[in-house]
DNA sequence: CTAATAATTAGCGATCGAGCTAATCAACGA
DNA sequence: TCGTTGATTAGCTCGATCGCTAATTATTAG
């Protein structure tokens, strides 16, 4: 059975703590500029020149980063001595889009009422 | 000049600080899941029947509930003893959402190229 | 080899967040 | 009035997070 070589783009719905994560991740201000940074270049970024936009110290910065990789936010390409970051667009759409979804309003809008209280 | 009397639905930018509330209320897992019990009822929620569910004492879930009012995430209504919670659902579309979309790669994608290396 | 640059790791102090129990407040029912 | 129920407030502890400086690693330049 040859139908597809390879799933191509089957987004699966976030796994529990992927959401976790990346929500926690979200949470500093800091770690979210970094990623709209990362978004507005399109591209990617050597660690350094975020540090330097952040108001932090350069190691702080580095920290930020790591979370953002263990949320699977950004992944980071070594060359030479400098360390360049790139952000997963679609993971962080994926995973927040999806939440944002959840907040449709259901179907009838079911109501609470007191138990016990029936007829 | 009476073109319409009253701005009915400006969804304004989210201001820098309001970013930040959401994102630091729903950085948890139990405050996420408030948001949702809340959406999935449509309605309001009594405090009671929400710390039931949420695994964690009362009090605790009273603390998460504030967290989420100071968001404006939830709003409260107190009627005799009981307080019920209702989901402010526009507002965290507007700001998750309104973040999610800065996400959108700019238009030609700059790349970063290193400093001092022109030509 | 040595100096300089890019970046991370180590480790510290301060603060914040989240959980709990106990105490308190407010409204209702008997 | 008195006890019960719904809910919050007070106060404590533990652990995580965040920021910093100093030290370390690794690569490049001279």
């Amino acid at each position: 059975m040859s139908r597809e070589p390879d799933p191509p783009e089957l987004p699966t719905a976030p796994r529990l703590d992927e959401t976790e994560q990346v929500f926690a991740a979200l949470a500093h201000v800091a770690r979210r500029q970094i990623v709209l940074m990362l978004s507005h270049f399109g591209d990617e970024l050597p660690s350094g020149y975020l540090a330097k936009k952040l108001a932090h110290s350069w190691p702080t910065t580095t920290r930020h980063l790591h979370v953002l990789e263990a949320a699977g936010i950004v992944e980071v390409r070594r060359e030479g001595r400098g360390s360049f970051y790139r952000l997963d667009r679609e993971r962080v759409r994926r995973v927040v889009g999806t939440w944002l979804d959840l907040l449709e309003p259901p179907a009838p809008a079911r109501k609470w009422q007191p138990k016990g209280k029936r007829t």
